[in-house]
DNA sequence: CAATAGATCATCT
DNA sequence: GATGATCTATTGC
């Protein structure tokens, strides 16, 4: 039974749905995500790349990849793909479980739960999370993620946003009509 | 309400 | 020197 992280990096990417990701007193339900395949897919950091930065892709499933955007926003992946082969999940939205007032207040915001983690960038936002959190073991310790333990409502699947390349790939998933779905 | 510009930097060529 | 897996504020209808 291989782990959710040793899953094909799409059906990861599904499996996470409804899981929980926790960072100390702060967690939340992660609702939205993308999968990235580092071969075969040229929208993907590492794809022919294999470099410094993307060596992690084919490293142990369950690690964090956290890169910058844009030069100012940090993105969570978790990298997940059966051994031998390379690919982390993107983390788009969650729906926030405890830690509310802190989602907050690191925004510097009063927005309403079902938007205070609602993109990739705000997610990382809302649970501090940056770049001295790359390479993190996301299976154990304080900042980590929790299999779902219920299986989540409908799963949606669609083209994956912000991206110009392997745009007919639907690679970005999320619960059916969870308002914290990012827009 | 829809469209767009600007912020800002690690990484790679 | 170019390039983004984004977000927000602002502009223009």
């Amino acid at each position: 039974m291989p782990s959710l992280f040793e899953l094909p990096t799409p059906r990861a990417a599904r499996a996470l749905l409804g899981a929980t990701l926790v960072h100390g007193r702060v967690a939340g339900t992660i609702v939205e995500t993308e999968a990235y395949a580092a071969e075969d897919d040229p929208a993907c950091h590492a794809c022919n790349r294999r470099t410094a930065r993307t060596e992690v892709f084919w490293g142990e499933g369950g690690l964090a990849y956290v890169y910058l955007c844009y030069g100012l926003h940090w993105c969570l992946n978790v990298v997940a793909h059966p051994k031998g082969r390379g690919g982390v999940v993107l983390l788009r939205a969650a729906m926030p479980v405890s830690g509310l007032d802190e989602m907050r207040r690191r925004r510097g915001r009063d927005d309403p739960p079902e938007r205070v983690a609602s993109g990739p960038a705000r997610l990382t936002q809302a649970f501090g999370v940056s770049g001295v959190l790359n390479g993190a073991d996301l299976r154990r310790g304080e900042f980590r993620i929790e299999p779902p333990v219920r299986r989540p409502g409908r799963i949606a699947a669609g083209p994956r946003i912000g991206i110009t390349k392997a745009v007919g790939l639907l690679y970005r998933y999320w619960i059916e009509g969870h308002p914290a779905v990012s827009k």
